[in-house]
Parts: structure tokens; sequence; C-alpha cells
DNA sequence: GTTGCTGCAAAGTATTTGCACCGAT
DNA sequence: ATCGGTGCAAATACTTTGCAGCAAC
């Protein structure tokens, strides 16, 4: 997806596109595919824009995530990183590397069966999150 | 599982199994199938032992994890969760009620072939976790 | 001028660590 | 006497919130 669209989705909701918010939305698409905290986010935004606060860089993110613009996870430990949700958008999931941490997405889409047996339990199901833990390639190699 | 086999588990560590440590472990065996969170564990165990702190606790939750008596999971947001491990031996997942926040367990296992795809990719893959989102029967109700 | 957005600092949560003391060998 | 374990308090890590000032309409 082009950014404008990105810039499109946030202009249409109730929230302004400041230069703040447009910083970190540049932040996320340049970094398509990566995993970033929020302190990773501040430190690429500060290269754009030195001044930027940490507490705005959280309070994006919030938004972003509210719009479904970013995906919000937890995947190591303690704390929260955020990627473009489109890249994950049916239904990719992650394999983090125990040894390095590095985190890979794999297409897969194996788990609506796994759902439709849940709902026939009398759970409505939204959303699934599924990871893998192991070792990457390149670790598996040592 | 008997508690004792627990406890044998601990005996057979490097640990010493103190009377604070097989207060936590009594706490989590009489709360089987629920995932407790630290401060949790904390007032449970308060009630058989009144001083002990919750450092205490941290120390021997995480200890119990890495001899694999416990399970240590995030689920919601924010905090770690804790249960007894062999309640979640092979292979069952949860779903998080986004309504109510019940976390129901769930028995499957179709994940064997998915795995075993990702480790055509060249991973090596140990464990993984699987989660769903959505309603319980309690809350599709309403 | 109202209203929402920002940066800073302070507060809030969850967890870890330093340290003096205790208890079992 | 040693050495691991404990409780308390302080420190840390991540995130949220209060607030005064700023920017846009």
């Amino acid at each position: 997806m082009h950014r404008d669209n990105y810039k499109a989705k946030l202009d249409a909701s109730q929230y302004k596109l400041t230069g703040q918010r447009a910083t970190v939305l540049e932040v996320m698409i340049r970094n398509r595919g990566k995993h970033l905290s929020a302190e990773e986010v501040l430190q690429q935004a500060r290269l754009l824009r030195p001044n930027i606060g940490i507490a705005t860089v959280y309070r994006t993110l919030e938004k972003l995530a509210s719009l479904e613009i970013l995906y919000k996870g937890m995947f190591d430990s303690g704390k929260y990183r955020y990627e473009l949700a489109d890249d994950r958008e049916h239904h990719h999931h992650h394999v983090v590397c125990v040894n390095c941490g590095s985190i890979t997405e794999i297409k897969d889409d194996l788990l609506c069966e796994l759902e439709k047996n849940i709902e026939k339990q009398g759970f409505r199901i939204v959303d699934h999150d599924l990871k893998f833990f192991g070792y990457c390639p390149n670790c598996t190699k040592s």
C-alpha cells in the first residue's frame, strides 16, 4: 500500500494529520516488515524531527493502532512492538528466534478450520495470534 | 499430576524447597487451570503465609518457570501470567474473551503440520503460542 | 477564542535488584 | 561460619497522564 493511502485513512478519521503523526507514519512505512518498539520509533522519528517526544510517539502509535493502520503486539518480553497492519493482513504468523531474537514472518492460513471448531463450542472468534519459537535458519547453522 | 511430583521436581533441582517456594507452588496447584498474575499469586500466598514478599513471589515464579514446572505467558496486556505447565502440555490453546477477559483453554493439535512447513524453510521450531480473541459463550449471549 | 496536539515532567505499573538479615547445614 | 534464600525498599523499564503552551481553524 502506498503511503498516501495511510495518510488518507488517517485524514478521514477523527484525528488530524499533524507533522508528528506523519513522521511516525513515515517511520513505520520506511520500516515495513519490521516490528519496532516505541523507543525504536522515537529514535528514527528524531532523525526526521529532532524534538518529537516519546509521549507523542506513544499517543500516535496508539491512535494508528486503533485505526487499524498499525498492528500492536507483544512478542518477546515486556514491551509492545508495532508494524504496518496490512503487512499482516490475512494471515501471516511470526517465528521468533530464541537465539538471536529475530522475528520472521510466515505466510499460511490453516487456522480457519480450528476457529470453526472453537465456534462450535459457543465462542465467537474475531482474531488470533500465533507465534512460533525456535531457531532461525541463520542460528540453526551454528 | 500430584503435588508431590512438583515438589520432587523442585527438590531434584539446584534450588531448595523452602517454605515460601512450597507456598507459591501450593497456590499454583490450588488454582490449576487458572492463569494468575504475580500480584494474584502474592495475595493468595499471603493467606497461607502472611509476610511473604512480592520479590520472593517473582523470584519463585521465575525459578519454577525455568524448571518448566510453570508456564509463563503474556495474554492480554502488560503483565505476565503463570499456570502449571503440565496443564498445557501438548497442545492446548487459549481463547481470550475481548469482552470479559476470561481465558478458556481449547484442546487441539493441528499445528504440527504447520511447523513442518516452517522447518522446510530452514527453521527449527521448539515451541509455539496460539491465542484466539473473541467472545466467550457467556458474552456471546448478550 | 476554542479545540485539539505537543513536549516535558511526573506518575503509574510491572518487574528486578541491592542489601542486611535469617536459617539450615 | 558459610551460603543460599528472604523481605524490604530502591531502582528500573515501559507506558500513561497532567498540564501549560502552541497551532489551526
